[in-house]
DNA sequence: GCAGTTTAGTTGAACTCTCATATACTTTGG
DNA sequence: CCAAAGTATATGAGAGTTCAACTAAACTGC
């Protein structure tokens, strides 16, 4: 009944795990090394910092940072002691939190930007050509518009 | 002098970020909750399995599995506490350890694999077109040869 | 209005991962 | 030979992640 991979299928996928793994993997430790933050942290900060005033409702950059409202929680309240983002409550909704990202926390993010775009750059873009690049644009936009609902 | 990504690649790579890591997560969910093990171990289990006499170096078992020796040694310390493998002293080098497959690993194996195989369609081959797997495999190969070495 | 349900977010425990360090054995160079 | 350097692996601490509760507030329908 299993409909097994074949040895191409198994090719690729294989391919595809070592690849999205080194790729994450370096990502990871260039952000770590560098800034002193792991990934998840960087993509919240992003997040925050392109919200007009830099604050969001926890779920909604739950949802932007691509995380789990569990690890969003845990993660904010490292940041939050970091003194990057401080947690206000939402006005509107008294069950809800706004995080805020603080100066230190925007300027935290301003100094690991240019090192993580030349990382993302060494693994990634400058790797492939233009077209293996719009080639995996499609690729992944079909992946999260099947993955994502 | 940063080279900033400009909209189209920072398009991409959002979207490469959000796919990849709906798939692993998928994998890791699907396993998790249906055999009881991350995919590490089941990475482990496979290398082993598809080893002769499903025996290997621990070091080698690393790089197959494509973990860090670290990751693997606390793992196969997990396996061998389920019963799924046990180390044997390397008889040509002393330093060395042999991670083996047990019978009882090798039957959580097959357990699990049909059901992981299953979500591995799921969530990326029938999800795109042959041409596009196609295009998967060089665009990870790529990115392989050049991050591995 | 008020029982029942959904939504927002937090929390603690269990587990995995990473990093730095430690241990034991092997190889190498003089 | 033997010290020095290198290799194979283990280990412990610290940090992040997940899962399953749990609290609290907001809807929903009768």
């Amino acid at each position: 009944m299993t409909r097994w991979l074949d040895d191409d299928e198994q090719r690729t996928w294989r391919d595809f795990l070592a690849a999205t793994q080194l790729v994450h993997e370096a990502l990871d430790r260039q952000l770590q090394r560098d800034a002193g933050m792991p990934h998840t942290y960087y993509m919240i900060l992003v997040a925050l910092s392109e919200s007009p005033e830099r604050r969001m409702r926890m779920s909604e950059l739950a949802r932007r940072a691509q995380c789990s409202q569990s690890r969003l929680s845990h993660a904010v309240a490292r940041l939050e002691e970091r003194g990057w983002a401080r947690r206000e409550p939402c006005p509107q909704d008294r069950r809800g939190n706004i995080a805020v990202l603080t100066e230190q926390g925007f300027d935290a993010l301003a100094a690991a930007a240019p090192g993580h775009v030349e990382e993302v750059r060494r693994s990634l873009f400058d790797v492939l050509t233009p077209e293996q690049l719009r080639a995996l644009s499609e690729i992944c936009g079909a992946v999260r518009n099947t993955l994502e609902g």
